[in-house]
DNA sequence: CAGGTTAGTCCCTGAACGGGACGAAATAGG
DNA sequence: CCTATTTCGTCCCGTTCAGGGACTAACCTG
C-alpha cells in the first residue's frame, strides 16, 4: 500500500464518514469536507463502484436556496447481509440478528442457567442463532458480537478471574466461533450497554466524543466507562469493576475473594432477598419494581438505600472523572426511587462543580442493551472486512 | 491547505518521529516508515533547508553488516530558542529557562505568599522569568508554560471554583502572557506533575500510551490522569478531584465547599499540625520526612495513616480505571511510610486482579515536577508553531 | 424565452510518491 | 594493488492524486 493511495483510502472514508451523517449532494460533501468538488466526484464515483453508496431518486434544493440546477443526493448502502448480537448473562440468552444498518429484523430469549451449566450456553446460544436466522430468512452473517457477564482479560480474551465458576480460562468468542463458524468478536455486559446507551440511548444526545459513565444494576454491578467516545478498559481489562468497590470492613464475602464489596449490598437477588420475608415468598425483581412505581413504602425504602450505595461510589468515581453523563442500565436501572437516591447520593458527595455538570438518566433500553451492544460490536468487526 | 501538501506535511512529520528515537540513516528512515528511500530523501531534503534535522558527521555501518558504502546519520536539530516553565504553587513561584531540547539552563525558586496575595504572584513570576533569561544569557522565548494550583475550566480557561479565594475568574494564562508578552499556556499542577513523571520520571518505563494516575500530595491533594498516554481533563476541566472524595460523614468543612474531604485529612499543613504538638514549634514538612526516614515513630503513624486514606480513595479509582501504574508525587510523595501505606491500602480495598497489575511508585521529580511539566507544555506549543 | 444560478463532469496542471538506473563509498578477496 | 560486491544516496521519469477552470445540465425567475 504507497502513501499515495492510503491518501485516497481516506478522502474515501472523510467522504463516507460525511454520508453517515444524511443524505447529501456532491456539494454538499465537497462544502464539509474541504475537498474540492471535482475530487468528491471522483471518491464518489470510486465509492458507487464498490457498492458503498448509491444515487437515490430523490432530488435536493440547491444550496443557497434560489434557482440552479437541483443536485442528486447520495446516501450509504446498507452493505447487504447481515450480522447477530449475542447476549449471555447469568439466567438467560438473548439473540438478535440486524441487518447491516443495525435494525433488528429478529429476536429471541431463553432462560438459561448459565451459571451452573458451563459451555452448555454456547451450544444454546449457537442454536439460537440458527434459529433465528432460519425463522427471519436471513441468509450467511458477516460477523458476530457477542456479551459476556464478567470481564475479559485483554491480551488473551479469556474470561480472567473467578466471577463465572464454569468458564475461567475460557476464550468465549472462540467458543462460539468454532460452534458457528464465524468470526465472534466478545466483550462484557457494561462495556456493550455503555456502547449501545451511547450510540441508541440515554446518551445519544451527548455527542459522539462524550464521557459516559454506564453503570449496570442487575444480578451484579459493573460498569462500562466511555472517556472521549471510546471505550476505557483499562490496562489489562479489569476497568470498571464498580461492584468490587469496598464498602465495609466487615461485609459478607464477594465472588471475587474480598469482603464488602458493593456488589454484595445491592445485587438484585440480595435486595429481592430482603424483601421476600415481608411479601411473597415468590418475589421477584419484577414485581419489585411494580411495587416501587406503586409506591410500596418498603420497597423504595430498600432501593433507596441501594441507590444511595451505588451513588456514593459513583460519587468518588465522578469526583476523578468528570464525567458528562451517567446512565443507570440493568433491570433496576428504571427503578425511580433508585434513580432519585443515585442522583441525590451525587450531589451529597462528589465535588459541587462536578455534581452541577453531571446528568443521571436511566437507561432506555432496559434489558436489550446488552444485545444492542452487542450487534454494535458485531457491525464494527464486519465493516472492518 | 490541500490534501496534497497535507500528505507531505504528514510524512515529513513520520520522517521526523522516525528520528526523534535516534539517529538514523536515511535508508533506516525509509526501512523503518516503509516511505521509499526517493521520498524519505526528499522529505529529509526540506527537514534539512527548514533546519529540523541536520546531518552528522558520523558514518554508520551499512544495513547488513558486510561491505557496502557507509550511510550518513541524520539527528533532529535542538531548534534554536528557548522556553520558560512557571511553577505557581501555594506558597512559592519556581521558574525554569530550557533550551528546546527541555533541557533545562536555568531555574530560580522564591517563596511568595501567593494565596493572599492576589495577583501579584503573577509580577512577581514575570519578574522571574526575566531574570532567568538575563543570568543565562538566552534570548527571546517562544512560548511559556505555567502550573496553576487549582483546576481551570475547560472552555474558558479561567480559574474555575473557590480554591484560589483571588483569583476567581481570572485567566491566568492571559495575566502572566499580558506581562510578558509571550504565548503562554496554563494547566493546573497534577496534571503537569502526570506530564512530566510520565515523560521524565517514574512513568517513563510503562511506555507513552500508559494508563497511570499521578497523585500531588503537598499543601492539598489533587490527582492528574493520563489514560491512553493522554491527560484525562473530564467534561468541564475538573477531572481529578480526588482530594475532594468524602471520607466522612462529619469531617472538617473544606474549602471547597464540603465536608469531610480527604484532603482536609492528609494535606501536608495538617500532617504538620497533628504532629507539632509532640515535637518541635516550628516542626515543618522537610523535617517530618527527615524523621520518618530516621524511623520516628510518631511520624510513621502519622504518616502511614495519611497513606491509608489515600490508599483507600486510590483504590476505588484504581477498581475503576484499572490503570498500571500510580506514581506519588508532592512533598509528601517520597515518605517512605506513606507510599508502603499506599501500597498496602491498595492492596486490601481494590479489587484483586486490578491490584496485581499495578504498580506504585514515587515520585522521581519531587519538587521539580510541576516546573518540568510546564516546560513540557510550552514544548509542544512551540512546536506547533 | 432569455438570463441567472447551482450541480456535476471533463480536461489539464501541479504535486507527491516510488521504481529503476546510476554514481559514490566502503569492504572482501584474490 | 585491483576488482567484484554491496549498500547508500540521488536523479530521472512514470504513475497517481487533488484541484482549478471551462463546460454542460438542470432548474428558477421574470
Amino acid at each position: 500500500m504507497t502513501s499515495l493511495s492510503r491518501l485516497r483510502a481516506a478522502n474515501r472514508r472523510t467522504v463516507a464518514a460525511a454520508l453517515a451523517d444524511g443524505p447529501l449532494s456532491r456539494a454538499d460533501v465537497a462544502r464539509l469536507t474541504g475537498l474540492s468538488r471535482t475530487t468528491v466526484s471522483s471518491l464518489v464515483g470510486d465509492l458507487i463502484e464498490s457498492g458503498l453508496v448509491s444515487e437515490t431518486s430523490a432530488r435536493g434544493r440547491p444550496h443557497k436556496g434560489g434557482g440552479g440546477r437541483p443536485s442528486v443526493l447520495l446516501r450509504l448502502s446498507v452493505p447487504v447481509g447481515h450480522v447477530a448480537g449475542v447476549d449471555i448473562g447469568h439466567g438467560h440468552v438473548r439473540v438478535a440478528v440486524a441487518d447491516r444498518a443495525g435494525s433488528i429484523v429478529g429476536e429471541q430469549v431463553a432462560p438459561v442457567a448459565v451459571d451452573t451449566r458451563g459451555t452448555e450456553a454456547f451450544d444454546v446460544a449457537a442454536r439460537m442463532v440458527g434459529e433465528t436466522q432460519a425463522t427471519t430468512g436471513v441468509g450467511a452473517l458477516a460477523a458476530v458480537g457477542m456479551c459476556v457477564p464478567g470481564p475479559l482479560d485483554r491480551t488473551s480474551s479469556r474470561v480472567s478471574n473467578r466471577i463465572m465458576p464454569g468458564w475461567r480460562g475460557l476464550d468465549p468468542a472462540d467458543e462460539l466461533g468454532r460452534r458457528l463458524g464465524l468470526p465472534v468478536v466478545a466483550d462484557n455486559d457494561a462495556n456493550l450497554g455503555a456502547l449501545a446507551e451511547l450510540g441508541h440511548g440515554a446518551g445519544r444526545a451527548a455527542g459522539p466524543a462524550a464521557d459516559l459513565v454506564y453503570v449496570k444494576l442487575a444480578s451484579g454491578l459493573g460498569a462500562g466507562i466511555v472517556l472521549g467516545g471510546r471505550l476505557h478498559r483499562g490496562s489489562s481489562g479489569n476497568a470498571g469493576e464498580i461492584g468490587h468497590v469496598q464498602v465495609g470492613e466487615d461485609g459478607a464475602v464477594c465472588r471475587c475473594g474480598n469482603r464488602g464489596c458493593l456488589e454484595t449490598l445491592v445485587a438484585a437477588p440480595r435486595l429481592v432477598e430482603l424483601l421476600r420475608p415481608a411479601y411473597d415468598e415468590g418475589l421477584d425483581v419484577a414485581q419489585v419494581l411494580e411495587l416501587d412505581a406503586a409506591g410500596d413504602a418498603g420497597v423504595r425504602r430498600v432501593l433507596s438505600d441501594a441507590g444511595r450505595a451505588v451513588g456514593r461510589a459513583l460519587a468518588d468515581l465522578a469526583t476523578s472523572l468528570n464525567p458528562e453523563l451517567v446512565v443507570l442500565g440493568g433491570s433496576l436501572g428504571r427503578a425511580a426511587s433508585l434513580v432519585d437516591a443515585v442522583r441525590a447520593s451525587i450531589d451529597r458527595y462528589a465535588q459541587p462543580d462536578t455534581a452541577a455538570a453531571l446528568q443521571v438518566l436511566p437507561g432506555e433500553l432496559g434489558e436489550r442493551a446488552e444485545v444492542v451492544g452487542a450487534v454494535s460490536l458485531a457491525l464494527t468487526r464486519a465493516s472492518q472486512t
